[in-house]
DNA sequence: AACTATATTAAAATCGATTTTAATGCTAAA
DNA sequence: TTTAGCATTAAAATCGATTTTAATATAGTT
């Protein structure tokens, strides 16, 4: 009679129209994501359907779409019949990150400082996600729930930075950008070797500085140097 | 006995492992692409699974991993619970693909150009290349699978002149903004209104002699002309 | 032993039915 | 006449079984 009680979210929604209760697609993609930018999932290893059937206790197509959203964050690789496996990491691939940040964010900083409108908001903004960021300890956990994490504020500083070039294809791919660079920093976090966690609270405290001296050259000079010193402390082990 | 008959393929594939047939969604991934960006598909419209699947003689699956490969070429829009629809147009969004165009291929043809590794042979692919465009007939249906058709000669050229930043994620990036460009166009041509199909030949030819010439400055400001031309012929009317 | 062809197994891909959710239409009360 | 609540319909999302394909193992031949 009451098919109610077997619902998946038991109905709720119909309750509370305010409450938003996400697909198995939505949940499963956020999950693998999470696994995925975390280094908890090996790069190469293979994407099973059944296991992950199992795993996430879903069926075949929740599975496979969350797969083929993931193949746009270049998080995994499908080969046409042969199924998907997790992205494979290389050094190179790490340098051409960095390089491709460099000059992507080059621009979209350039862009967000020329652009004249709410910039005293956007200074603001910035001002209160640097002063968060240092009085946020860092963590080696990836716990991108909690949206008081360093690793979280740390994003949005940069994505911020970022925001105003009015281009939301730029600021999509610096996203990207981000998430593959902060994944690899987590496969060296989760290998031990090579990494040392750096003290980077100072750089951001000087390209906030010369972001709001308005200084377009120099900010740009700063967040590069930024990335650079970044390549020092990664080294991917292939 | 014999269940090979009712094989998909005929099984063919054992038969000559040479020859690769494609799965259902790839299929069905490639015709949906060439209906949206043909502007076949009219912006706003509700991508139903049903329709589709009798449309496509396939199941759910294909249709839907289909869409969702779509959504990362920003050419369908999908909300959760609320399924598909072909992205929507804006004039403001085609300002922004072309700013973003003119950002992106400013660095990449630099880099192209700094890039010294054979270097020869890049510039005979080029002068192939513009050849034969000049020599080829500018058609107004889209048609992706005539490798001799203007508009594949025209990508091509385009992506081949921002090939050599060494960055898959620039060039991947370059392929979509091409792309979304071009949907824009055809849907102009389709609305027949405002558009006057431009004399692009003469540019093509200058922006390559002065890659040829190793004129990197003066190479991207013919190249930003070339686009900012454009915007003055495709006017989006919403 | 190496190599090819065939059989077996494992996994990807697909299908169509079922369940869940959202959109629409209808009825009754204010 | 509007509006809230309920019923109906339509569509999205999911599920699990089936089919197809690829990978692996086995047997037979040179």
């Amino acid at each position: 009679m009451n098919k109610t009680i077997n619902k998946k979210n038991g109905n709720l929604k119909n309750l509370n129209k305010e409450v938003f209760y996400p697909s198995a697609t939505y949940k499963v993609y956020n999950e693998l994501k999470k696994s995925l930018l975390s280094g908890e999932l090996i790069p190469g290893k293979k994407l099973k359907i059944d296991d992950l059937k199992k795993q996430y206790k879903t069926g075949t197509n929740p599975i496979r779409e969350s797969l083929t959203l993931l193949i746009a964050d270049n998080l995994v690789t499908k080969i046409d019949q042969k199924g998907f496996k997790v992205s494979e990491v290389t050094q190179e691939k790490f340098n051409e990150i960095l390089r491709t940040r460099i000059w992507i964010e080059s621009i979209a900083l350039e862009e967000s400082m020329k652009n004249k409108k709410n910039r005293d908001q956007w200074e603001e903004e910035l001002i209160v996600l640097n002063h968060r960021l240092q009085k946020t300890e860092r963590s080696t956990i990836y716990e991108p729930e909690n949206q008081n994490s360093w690793e979280v504020i740390h994003k949005k500083f940069h994505l911020k930075l970022t925001s105003r070039s009015n281009s939301d294809f730029i600021n999509k791919f610096c996203e990207l950008l981000y998430d593959q660079n902060m994944r690899y920093r987590y496969l060296i976090i989760k290998n031990k070797k090579n990494y040392k966690k750096r003290k980077v609270a100072v750089e951001h405290q000087e390209i906030l500085n010369m972001v709001l001296k308005g200084n377009i050259e120099k900010s740009k000079v700063l967040l590069i140097k930024h990335y650079e010193n970044t390549s020092n402390f990664i080294t991917v082990n292939n």
